[in-house]
DNA sequence: ATCATAACGCTTTTT
DNA sequence: GCGTTATGAT
């Protein structure tokens, strides 16, 4: 045999047995797990196995190197080799000697990385590889840009002249910094709102615009606003340098300046990484997508997996023209699209690809699933949004009772404003929920303190975290002094405290210099025993020493404070034990990119309620949507351009897309937006979805946009008010309630002033059967205006309820 | 320094 | 409607 038909033989084997290492996968999904050399684009509808995809292939990469894709072969093999491969092939296993024969150039774990968006997809796809190839996979870069940008930057950053402890600043951090700035050039905060002005640089940065760069490009325009809001950039980007502070932007954009300019740097990060993996590339902005091809640029190996359906980042910088483009940037693309769903039955597979069909400028995909119809979809039109709430509640509470979870459900809504009304309603009808995301535990008062002083401890520069403590608890330095402090300290060009350290030395602070030298000394203090003692243990130091605890006080409002302070301590010890070699500033890096650290709470049994965008990647069995008005999804302010409706259309596909196997649907006739009841038509999204997947009350198709009682879930008929069954037709009026005089039939509390009556009388003792926790007995009734609280003992632990909204699922007995 | 009231702005979404 | 922040009174 010619070597070139035993290296074709060869090949041709090799490939055939790692391609059988991966057969639980479909041919698609395997072609993408194997094509490991060069760019490749992996279009990837929602649910078609993208991570599993993702994993696989790290999972190759490590096993077998580039051995799939490679047409080279060791000149040290020959026919022996070759007869082991084809013995494998034979046999159906694969022997230790053939796996070594496969691999070529197997790669080392922290020479892959996987670059996600948020940090819940890093932590699925950290999970999923460390189950997947074990031992090693810790040290793959799975992480999100921003991590990533942290680590690099915290080895390589000197170069540039900053300090590799730099500090991160949070948009709470920034906005403060940029209000001091704007009071200071004296620009009206009217004119000029921090928000905005915060976003035009972020806008700048995303375009590679520094400060200077910035203003060069204001004098051109002669536009005033612009020099304006450019001289507001270099004071911004001025404080932050003298702080040794990024901001979120910065993490992104000094990696790219740092591997752009120092070449040394580059090779060193180019040589490290061998193969680069973007998920979620569809949300990448221009500069993380220089950022992923900078990394990449040793070896242009780049996969990037996105969906352009999906992209819902639009407002936030993400550039759809990266999906787009990306053939045209790296000639030799290789293009997989993954079109097979796993995930939703047919009803809610083929409303989605309805409602995305409206959209122009896409790649053009068209989901398909093999699993059956399943449900069609439901919608219900409520009279107000506390009847919507309530709706779904109840939904849930019957679907329990049938034998489903709590985690089962999943709801969803545009805003997070939203989620009031539903935790009110789910509190009332004792449905253990869960938001995730929303007000974050980090942005609480008493956290942002407790972390400013781990920040100053830990950079001493940080004049943001350090004004927000020097007098807090009260030490007698008073807003004069500071103000004084701050003179000083900006006239010299020092960080505060250090001006502060040599108070004793300026006349105008002679009469605070003690307290300020007691709060430097504690500091001080502070920065020896954080090097000196365990994380956890000097954090009680801190909160000892700096007596913050103490000054909260003992007010109900101070223990829910110390709780979180509490909370966050538990925290530490969590990062203590799980990072290799804990430090403080690693625990600060991970609050500071962390925002919602109740991911873990996830496994317990409770109903997760979450924005549409925070629910992308993830499913549930049955999943509520609630708003689809106008107005709201879309939102008001989606309006203006065909764009946005797009990016509107195209977050209402992923909502679609969440649901396994029950998708509902609401609106509310009459809902509570910013203080005032509006009334919105039904969502143009709604209008989308072809009438044979969509099941409503009564009419099947063409329903008028005005809000039509016929959609409506209760209504008077007759004079009379009825309750109508979510099903559609109306159920018989319940059982009166056991009071002396008959009294008006019950009614759901649809309205925010509930008929007064009871539905219901308990006393302690009675006995109750109730639809989802079965039966039980009532331990207290406290009654609270026209309603009460009862405390119910059911086999499945104590339950409060709301004794009007419980009565609907509940009997005496 | 602490508390009370007034005023504001917020409803896109995340790192 | 709510939660945060600014302002002023004690």
């Amino acid at each position: 045999m010619v070597r070139t038909e035993f290296e074709e033989r060869f090949v041709s084997l090799r490939r055939g047995l790692i391609a059988r290492e991966f057969q639980e996968l479909n041919d698609k999904q395997r072609e993408a797990v194997l094509a490991t050399e060069g760019p490749l684009l992996l279009l990837a509808g929602a649910g078609s196995g993208k991570t599993t995809v993702l994993i696989n292939r790290v999972a190759n990469l490590i096993r077998f190197g580039r051995g799939s894709d490679t047409a080279e072969v060791d000149p040290k093999y020959g026919e022996r080799e070759l007869r082991v491969l084809e013995e494998s092939e034979k046999s159906g296993v694969l022997s230790p000697e053939a796996e070594a024969l496969c691999a070529v150039d197997p790669v080392e774990p922290w020479r892959v990385i996987a670059i996600t968006f948020t940090n819940k997809a890093a932590d699925e796809l950290k999970a999923r590889l460390s189950k997947r190839i074990g031992t090693g996979a810790e040290d793959i870069w799975a992480m999100t840009f921003h991590s990533a940008c942290v680590r690099i930057l915290r080895r390589s950053i000197d170069v540039m002249g900053i300090s590799p402890s730099f500090t991160i600043y949070d948009t709470a951090d920034s906005l403060a910094v940029m209000k001091r700035v704007l009071r200071e050039l004296n620009m009206d905060e009217k004119i000029f709102p921090p928000k905005q002005v915060l976003g035009y640089i972020s806008r700048a940065k995303d375009e590679m615009l520094f400060a200077p760069d910035y203003t060069a490009e204001a004098e051109k325009s002669r536009d005033p606003r612009k020099k304006l809001i450019a001289r507001a950039y270099t004071e911004y980007s001025r404080r932050l340098l003298s702080s040794d502070a990024l901001d979120f932007d910065d993490l992104i954009l000094f990696t790219v300046k740092l591997l752009t300019d120092y070449p040394e740097v580059r090779e060193r990060w180019q040589r490290q990484f061998k193969y680069v993996l973007v998920d979620e590339y569809q949300d990448t902005s221009v500069l993380q997508y220089r950022l992923a091809s900078l990394l990449a640029g040793g070896t242009e190996n780049i996969c990037v997996v996105g969906d352009d359906d999906q992209s819902i980042y639009r407002f936030r910088g993400a550039t759809i023209e990266n999906i787009l483009s990306f053939e045209k940037r790296y000639r030799d693309t290789r293009v997989i699209k993954l079109e097979q769903n796993y995930r939703s039955t047919g009803h809610i597979l083929e409303a989605a690809n309805a409602v995305i069909k409206n959209n122009l400028g896409r790649k053009g995909k068209s989901l398909w699933t093999s699993a059956g119809e399943g449900d069609r979809l439901t919608f219900r039109m409520a009279e107000s949004d506390e009847a919507e709430a309530a709706f779904v509640a109840n939904e849930i509470v019957s679907g329990v009772a049938s034998g489903m979870r709590w985690s089962d459900f999943a709801v969803l809504y545009r805003v997070n404003a939203q989620s009031n009304r539903l935790e009110y309603a789910f509190k009332r009808a004792a449905v253990p929920y869960k938001v995730i995301g929303g007000t974050r535990f980090f942005d609480r008062a008493e956290i942002k303190d407790v972390t400013s002083y781990l920040c100053v401890v830990h950079n001493p520069a940080d004049d943001l975290r350090l004004l927000r403590i020097i007098n807090n608890p009260p030490r007698g330095i008073g807003p004069t002094t500071v103000e004084r402090l701050r003179d000083i300290a900006a006239r010299e060009r020092r960080p505060i405290l250090d001006a502060a350290a040599d108070a004793a030395k300026y006349p105008e602070l002679k009469s605070a210099a003690g307290k300020l030298m007691k709060f430097m000394e504690l500091i001080m203090e502070l920065r020896g025993l954080a090097d000196s003692l365990p994380l956890d243990e000097f954090y009680e130091e801190l909160l000892e020493k700096t007596g913050y605890v103490e000054s909260l006080g003992d007010s109900d409002d101070a223990l829910a404070r110390v709780d979180n302070i509490r909370e966050l301590k538990s925290n530490i010890v969590s990062y203590a034990s799980s990072a290799e070699r804990p430090t403080l500033g690693g625990f600060l890096d991970e609050i500071a990119l962390y925002t919602d650290l109740d991911s873990p709470e996830m496994n317990e049994d409770s109903v997760p309620m979450m924005t549409i965008h925070s629910a992308k990647g993830l499913e549930f069995p049955w999943v509520f949507i609630v708003g689809m008005e106008e107005n709201l999804f879309p939102s008001a302010r989606s309006m203006n351009t065909e764009e946005d409706m797009e990016e509107e259309r195209r977050l209402c596909y992923v909502a679609l897309t969440r649901a396994q196997r029950r998708l509902v649907l609401t609106a509310a006739k009459r809902r509570l937006m910013f203080g005032h009841t509006t009334a919105n038509t039904v969502s143009r999204f709604l209008e989308e979805i072809p009438a044979e997947h969509l099941d409503m009350p009564a009419k099947r198709a063409g329903f008028t946009r005005e809000p039509d009682p016929e959609y409506l879930d209760w209504e008077y008929r007759e004079g009379r008010r009825q309750e109508r069954d979510y099903t559609g037709g109306f159920v018989s009026q319940r059982r009166a309630p056991r009071t002396p005089r008959p009294s008006p039939p019950q009614t759901i509390r649809t309205t925010a002033h509930p008929p007064a009556q009871k539905t219901l009388e308990l006393k302690p003792g009675d006995r109750v059967r109730h639809r989802a926790f079965g039966e039980g007995d009532v331990v207290a009734v406290t009654p609270t205006g026209g309603d009460a609280m009862i405390t119910v003992r059911f086999a499945v632990g104590e339950k409060r309820l709301m004794l009007n909204a419980a009565a609907q699922f509940m009997v005496k007995v």
